[in-house]
DNA sequence: GCCGTTTTCGGCCCGACTGTTTTCAGTCG
């Protein structure tokens, strides 16, 4: 998959040279296409060149076939390497600029000699640039504020940021309820995306209250700087330097603008094409017909769909990667939801590094509406984060004990667990006897993250007491790869010996794509938060966010069955593995 | 450069905001 996001990369940056040479920007769009494309792929574009499936390919043609095939076989495409003679590489790298686009650079370029990112800076800080046309005082200002912004920010938030964030403006907006029908967060955020740009916030409401609402919104008292304020749209930065754009729109307009706003783009760019081809246009204003311009709908996000022949398509799914055409066909999968989770498999108490008593977690579970919980406390080899050792468990056990007389009762149910090792030889780190007295067993490797890890888990899934393994690929949320892993053999290995793989809430690990994969295997993923304390536990929400992404369906997580299907669960691959047998 | 529910040629999303303009250009989403 390494290949299809260097050659996405490579046509991102054909199509920036393209623009900055003045090409046709219709050619230019299309680089920019086969780019997105490519990197949203979810098989491996060679694969997809030697099945000869690639012509199939929405938005990929012939020329674009030949220059993919050209950088397969030689490593290198000729239209390329001759754009960077033409132009500086490295000076379209500001392009990431906020305010700063490809007009300005060329004509820096042009007029200012300018060659390279440090040439553009020098230019701007020593006040050259503003003898360019249309450069006043402002734009130069902007420019240096972009500039600093560009610098500071150029990682994205993790989704936690981003729906911490976007919890606390929506909080914000109570405040002043009566003034606006409809308040939703959109773009990245609600399509829940492990990493996210910037917030957008959408609220419906009646004309007149447009202006106080986008006043309420520059005073959120995170904001450092006002970008834009205006009377449908404001952006500002907050003091951790997120960006964040809110929107107005008239109350019948919701749904279209909704839509519009929470995208993908890649999603809302084939949504389009469907309705033109219907003889209807789709803005963020509504729907209307082409030939009269009369307004046809748009009042919810269902009637947007509808209008154009399809089901409701659910925000995490829509990044044209098939569901558009299973909409049409209405025969999109239900995916799994919030209301569906019925207990955590992984969270830790202040036993081992968690910051909250195994009461306060257990309470705190039971009041999230869990039928379960399993507490899941480090073992011995995590030394750092104060691992148990045998005795310790046992202990933990009486405590549990205790518990289990005041909770079961009420109809909710504390499992035993542990999250054991793996140790660097792929044996576990507690011994079997213990092993086989807990409820629920967590495997995880904490150690070795460079080297190729493949061969411990495969080995920890053998072991009839591992129900789930922990954090499969070492993952650091959306920003560090994780060891380098053979995931197909993970997942044979799953469904061969009846082990589940995590979903890890608080590291997005796994990703979309191979919890697609799962779902297409038949392998059953657990969402955990991994809960370091009370607080993270509600970011399950975000958990089964991502395990939409990832098109997961309720039969295939785990947390979906009752205390008497996890048992199940638990039950039948000890005795089978005791046996000697195999799943199917 | 890509594509086809008017099309193998002729379109390709388009509106808001800001700033530097006196009617528009650049950038963004």
């Amino acid at each position: 998959m390494e290949k299809n996001k260097e050659i996405a990369r490579i046509f991102e940056k054909m199509a920036d040279m393209l623009e900055f040479l003045g090409d046709n920007p219709y050619r230019i769009n299309t680089y920019r296409r086969v780019a997105e494309v490519l990197s949203e792929l979810g098989e491996d574009v060679e694969e997809l060149l030697q099945t000869g499936k690639i012509r199939r390919i929405h938005g990929i043609g012939e020329s674009s076939v030949e220059k993919i095939l050209e950088y397969l076989r030689t490593g290198k495409i000729v239209a390329y390497e001759e754009l960077k003679k033409k132009v500086p590489e490295d000076l379209l790298e500001l392009l990431e600029v906020p305010g700063l686009g490809v007009k300005t650079l060329r004509l820096a370029y042009d007029r200012l000699k300018v060659r390279s990112k440090e040439d553009f800076i020098r230019a701007v800080k020593s006040g050259q640039l503003a003898f360019l046309p249309g450069m006043g005082e402002k734009k130069i200002q902007n420019i240096l504020r972009g500039l600093e912004l560009w610098e500071k920010s150029k990682e994205r938030m993790t989704l936690l940021e981003a729906y911490e964030l976007g919890r606390s403006i929506l909080k914000h907006f109570e405040d002043v309820r009566e003034l606006y029908e409809n308040i939703q967060l959109a773009g990245s955020l609600r399509r829940r995306k492990e990493t996210v740009g910037d917030i957008d916030l959408l609220v419906s409401a009646k004309k007149e209250s447009w202006a106080r609402l986008h006043n309420h919104f520059v005073n959120y008292p995170g904001v450092k700087e006002v970008l834009l304020h205006g009377e449908t749209k404001s952006s500002v930065v907050t003091q951790e330097g997120r960006q964040v754009d809110f929107r107005t729109v008239e109350p019948n307009q919701w749904g279209s603008a909704l839509q519009y706003f929470t995208g993908s783009k890649e999603h809302n760019v084939r949504v389009r094409d469907i309705a033109r081809a219907l003889g209807l246009k789709i803005s963020e204003y509504g729907v209307f017909r082409v030939d009269t311009g009369e307004w046809v709908g748009g009042r919810t996000e269902e009637e947007v769909y509808q209008l154009i022949g399809m089901d409701w398509i659910p925000p995490e799914i829509r990044e044209n990667a098939g569901e558009i055409e299973l909409a049409t066909a209405k025969k999109l999968p239900r995916l799994v939801e919030l209301k569906d989770i019925k207990g955590d498999f992984h969270m830790h108490s202040n036993w081992s590094d968690g910051l909250h008593s195994l009461e306060e977690m257990v309470q705190a579970c039971y009041e999230l509406g869990y039928q379960y919980m399993v507490i899941g406390d480090h073992s011995q080899a995590s030394r750092v984060a104060n691992g148990l050792d045998p005795n310790r468990y046992r202990e933990q056990f009486k405590l549990i004990h205790k518990l289990r007389e005041y909770y079961e009762p009420k109809g909710f149910y504390i499992l035993r667990g542990c999250e054991v090792d793996i140790l660097p030889d792929g044996t576990l780190d507690l011994p079997e006897d213990l092993l086989e007295e807990f409820d629920f067993v967590v495997a995880s490797i904490h150690s070795r993250f460079n080297q190729d890890n493949t061969y411990r888990i495969l080995k920890a899934m053998e072991s009839p007491f591992v129900n789930l393994i922990g954090h499969p690929t070492g993952k650091a949320y959306g920003t560090r790869e994780g060891y380098p892993i053979d995931m197909e053999k993970i997942i044979k290995t799953a469904k061969e010996t009846g082990t589940a793989l995590e979903l890890n809430t608080y590291r997005a690990d796994l990703s979309p794509e191979q919890i697609r994969r799962c779902m297409e295997e038949g392998v059953t993923i657990a969402i955990v938060t991994d809960a370091h304390s009370v607080k993270h536990l509600p970011y399950m929400e975000l958990g089964v966010g991502l395990a939409r992404r990832g098109w997961a369906v309720p039969e295939l997580v785990l947390n979906t069955r009752d205390i008497w299907g996890i048992r199940e669960f638990v039950d039948k691959k000890r005795n089978l593995m005791l046996s000697g047998g195999k799943f199917a």
